[in-house]
RNA sequence: GUGGGCGUAGCUCAGUUGGCAGAGCGACGGACUGUGGCUCCGUAGGCCGAGGGUUCGAGCCCCUUCGCCCACCCCA
C-alpha cells in the first residue's frame, strides 16, 4: 500500500497551488487599496481562543475541531483525561487568531484608529467533505478592527465585491446577500420569538429543527427542507425586533450600498455560524461552479469579540472568503489562468561532449535572467526536442559538433520553425530581451 | 455524525451467466543516423483500493474496512 494523504485534505498540485497564488496577490493588490496590511497568526492556538470567540455551542467549535496534543503528554494519558492537558487546536478559522492578536499587542488601544488587517492560510475542520468543502481549506479574509460607522460595513462590503470583480466573477452571477442579526439588546428578544413560533407550530418542522428550537433557534432559517421553510414564512422577522440603534445601524448600510450602486438581496433568514457576529452580516453566493456549498465569502460585524480577549470595547467586522470555492467557480467560468510554462528555453546537446558546454551555457542564460531547462537523463537529441515542445519553451539553444567546430550557437524558434546561428554575445542578447 | 453512488494501467473508462486483464488517451522507443508538432509501427506500465469468505475457479457473489464523489448537517 502506498501511503496517502488523509481524507478531505488535498495536495495543492502546481497548477492548482498557482491558480490559489493569484487570488493571493489579487488580494494584495486590491486589499492595499483599502489600507489593509498582511499579518499571520499561528495555524494553532489554545482552544479557549475559539470556544470563547465563536462560541462553544456552534458545530464548527463543537465537534469540528483538531486538538493538538504533543506526543509525550498524552503518552499514558487515557483519552477521558486529555481535557486536563493544555488545550490546543487547529484554527477553524482565523477571525478569533486575529483578534486575539490585536488585543495581545494591544494594536487598537482605547482612541486610536481603526486597523485593517488581512489573512491567507488554512482552516481545519473535521468535516464529512463534499464538493467545495474540505477538511483542511484555505481562506483570505479581512478584518476592519475598531471602526463603529456604517460607512466601514458598507467599505468592507464593496471591498469583497471589488475582490471577486478583479478576479474576473461576474456580478451576474453574484448574489450578495445581507441582513442584520441585531445586538444583546434586541437579539435575546426575538430568539425567544422564533422560539415561541417554532413551539407553537412544532410538528410543522423537521425533527433536526424541533431539537433546535431550544438550543439554537435561529439556525432553523438555515434549514433546506422546504417544509421548514414554508412553517417559516410566518415567523417573526428580525428587522420587526431591532433596536433603534440596530435599525440605524443597517437603514444606513442599505443606504451606503444603495447610493454606491450596488445591487443586495435583504434576506432576514441569512444567520452566520459564529456566536461572535452581531448586526451586520452578509454572504456573496455563486450560481456556478459548486454544489451545495455556493458560499464563496462570508463575515460580518462583531462589536463584542474583542471584549471577549480583555479589551475595552472595540466594534469590528471582517470577511473570509474561500479559495478552493472561488477557483472552483473560476474553473467553471473558464477564466482560471493556466500555469505558465516552467521554462522559456531549452539547451539541446546533440552528443556527449556537448553536454557540459550545454550546462555551462544554461547557467550563464539563467545568472542573466533567463529561465532555462535542460535534460539531465542522458534522452536522445530527438527526445530532448520532444521535451522541450512538451514544455511549451519558445526556443531551442542547439550545440553539437558543427557549433564546437564554428565556436557558433544554433537558436532554434519553436513557434515558427525557424533557426539561426548566432554568437554567444548575439544569443545572450536576444534571449535576454524577451 | 447520517444517507446514496463509485473504487480495474499515469488519465478516462470497458470487462457479458463467475472461466487467460482490455481499449482510447498519455508515457517511452522507432520509422527519420543533428531537430518537436502530423502519420504509422512497436514497447513498457496492473496486489482489479485493502482484508476475509463462498467456489474447482472471483475484477464479477457475500462480509468487513479504507478511500473517493454527492447530498444531509455546517460553512468559505
Amino acid at each position: 500500500m502506498t501511503l496517502k494523504n488523509p481524507a478531505g485534505v488535498n495536495d495543492l498540485l502546481p497548477d492548482a497551488a498557482h491558480k490559489q497564488q493569484l487570488l493571493v496577490r489579487a488580494a494584495f493588490r486590491v486589499f492595499g487599496c483599502y489600507g489593509y496590511r498582511y499579518m499571520e497568526t499561528p495555524m494553532f492556538e489554545k482552544t479557549e481562543v475559539f470556544t470563547r470567540g465563536i462560541g462553544e455551542a456552534t458545530d464548527v467549535v463543537g465537534k469540528e475541531i483538531y486538538c493538538v496534543y504533543p506526543m509525550n503528554s498524552i503518552a499514558g494519558v487515557s483519552p477521558d483525561d486529555r481535557s486536563a492537558l493544555e488545550g490546543l487546536a487547529l484554527r477553524p478559522e482565523n477571525t478569533a487568531g486575529i483578534a486575539r492578536a490585536v488585543v495581545q499587542h494591544n494594536l487598537v488601544p482605547p482612541g486610536a484608529f481603526q486597523a485593517k488587517l488581512w489573512y491567507a492560510g488554512s482552516m481545519f475542520r473535521h468535516e464529512r467533505q463534499q464538493k467545495g468543502r474540505y477538511r483542511e481549506f484555505r481562506q483570505i479574509g479581512a478584518e476592519c478592527i475598531g471602526a463603529t460607522e456604517p460607512s466601514a460595513d458598507a467599505e468592507v462590503i464593496l471591498m469583497l465585491l471589488h475582490y471577486f470583480e478583479a478576479l474576473g466573477i461576474p456580478r451576474s452571477h453574484m448574489t450578495l446577500k445581507i441582513n442584520s442579526m441585531g445586538d444583546e439588546a434586541c437579539r435575546p428578544a426575538y430568539r425567544r420569538a422564533v422560539q415561541d413560533y417554532i413551539l407553537a407550530r412544532e410538528s410543522e418542522f423537521c425533527p433536526e429543527c424541533q431539537r433546535r428550537a431550544t438550543g439554537n433557534p435561529l439556525r432553523a432559517f438555515d434549514c433546506k427542507s422546504e417544509a421548514c421553510q414554508a412553517a417559516l414564512s410566518a415567523a417573526p422577522r428580525i428587522t420587526e425586533y431591532l433596536c433603534e440603534e440596530c435599525a440605524s445601524q443597517y437603514a444606513q448600510v442599505k443606504q451606503l450600498l444603495d447610493s454606491s450602486g450596488l445591487a443586495y438581496e435583504e434576506d432576514p433568514r441569512l444567520v452566520r455560524g459564529f456566536d461572535y457576529y452581531t448586526r451586520t452580516v452578509f454572504e456573496v453566493q455563486v450560481d456556478l461552479g459548486l454544489g451545495a456549498q455556493n458560499a464563496i465569502g462570508g463575515g460580518g460585524r462583531y462589536d463584542r469579540l474583542l471584549q471577549e480577549y480583555g479589551a475595552k470595547p472595540t466594534p469590528s467586522l471582517g470577511f473570509a472568503v474561500g479559495l478552493e470555492r472561488i477557483v472552483m467557480v473560476l474553473e467553471a467560468l473558464g477564466t482560471a489562468a493556466a500555469l505558465p510554462p516552467a521554462a522559456q528555453v531549452f539547451v539541446a546537446a546533440v552528443d556527449e561532449e556537448a553536454r557540459s558546454q550545454a550546462f555551462e551555457l544554461a547557467q550563464k542564460l539563467r545568472e542573466a535572467g533567463v529561465s532555462v531547462e535542460l535534460d539531465h537523463q542522458a534522452r536522445s537529441l530527438k527526445s530532448q526536442f520532444k521535451v522541450a515542445d512538451k514544455a511549451d519553451v519558445g526556443f531551442v539553444v542547439l550545440l553539437g559538433p558543427d557549433e564546437r567546430a564554428k565556436g557558433s550557437y544554433t537558436l532554434r524558434n519553436m513557434t515558427d520553425g525557424t533557426q539561426q546561428e548566432l554568437t554567444l554575445d548575439e544569443l545572450l542578447q536576444l534571449l535576454t530581451e524577451r
